[in-house]
DNA sequence: GTCTATATCATGATAGAC
DNA sequence: GTCTATCATGATATAGAC
């Protein structure tokens, strides 16, 4: 990580709550250059462009994001603790983001390429690989601890349960009247079930 | 439905494209004209500011996804049968229309008020009511015929697992290679593997 | 490094002839 | 109903003084 000024910070800040607030489109330098307290020259003077600007923010965020997800994993968790572990530390990691969902959003929305290739160079630093895992639900069915499921699809069912109520908040809100998807209570509760469901989906039927 | 002269169908259809492909930021009036075979001028004598003409499109297409996810459910199925059916018709609906996920995602980022409004329109008109859902998830577990678990979170995780692949595919190609979880294959397996997982991990554990 | 003022551009919308 | 030409606006980006 670069040094950077007091003003370069400042910029930053502002443009982070701003871009996470209305999005790359949404937001304007001028509303970005008055949060910061300077004017709009400056935000090019040091970020060159609105897309430079956007991209520092934007992969700052997410690789804190990534880091809180990944970072806790532990080597050698018996496979029931895995799949606990990864539903929780989603769950909590995006609870402590969730303005984050937009702007995953976004990005996949512009091909997913950057969001891609920070979400691998995160895995990378933290010594993760997909096929890791992959390997792991392979171990446990070839060990007949689970049931002969495949793992691409565990994997993306695993993931989307976490994710989908964060993505989908406004309509399932509406949908379902006094629901509140994003309430400790509903997540406390979301962990559980989430958790419950799967093992139970996934464990070997007894004879 | 009211009448359409040529000329608006054309610009319907234009739009349509345009309007998946780009997003109602992303697609130019100019660009709608031009395929079109008009001017631009001509688009707003017909449908007055490209915000219209956008709802206009949106509302046609997401009516005949939601219709065709939920007017194929009948009454009085089994409720094995209504798991099945819901994983079905959700992964075959939203494959015949492949586009409309980046659609609603868009819709999603502005509030998600206007996308509620016609799921909650569509549901109406197929005499269909969340409520009904949940009471009858409810009914199954007061008989004893699956596990105690909480209904609303039941909802939240199929419709997620459905959907979240068509969601998240540019980030999932990247970071499992060589899979394509549009593909044919994929999604018959996938439908597979929802419903496996969710059954076993629902259905009543033997004592 | 920081500011004011301005260039430049893209786009949605409209006026008015035919 | 359809067209050409033009306006109005809002945004990014830059020039140049201090």
């Amino acid at each position: 990580m670069e040094e950077r000024s007091k003003t370069e910070k400042k910029i930053i800040n502002a443009a982070t709550e701003l871009f996470l607030e209305k999005g790359k489109d949404g937001a304007r330098m001028q509303e970005i250059a008055d949060r910061a307290g300077i004017n709009k020259a400056l935000l090019h003077y040091y970020f060159r462009s609105k897309t430079k600007l956007h991209e520092v923010v934007f992969s700052n965020e997410l690789k804190t994001f990534f880091n809180g997800v990944l970072g806790t994993f532990k080597e050698n968790e018996d496979f029931q603790t895995f799949v606990k572990s990864v539903v929780h530390h989603y769950i909590d990691n995006i609870s402590k983001h969730p303005k984050l969902t937009q702007f995953i959003l976004w990005e996949i929305e512009k091909g997913g390429e950057n969001l891609s290739k920070i979400i691998l160079q995160t895995m990378k630093e933290n010594n993760f690989q997909s096929n890791q895992i992959l390997d792991k639900i392979q171990n446990e069915i070839s060990a007949h601890r689970i049931r002969k499921i495949d793992p691409p699809n565990l994997m993306v069912s695993l993931i989307g349960m976490c994710l989908f109520p964060f993505i989908a908040k406004p309509i399932i809100e509406r949908i379902i009247p006094g629901i509140n998807v994003t309430s400790a209570k509903f997540l406390h509760r979301r962990k559980e079930e989430i958790f419950h469901l799967v093992w139970n989906g996934i464990k070997p039927t007894p004879e």
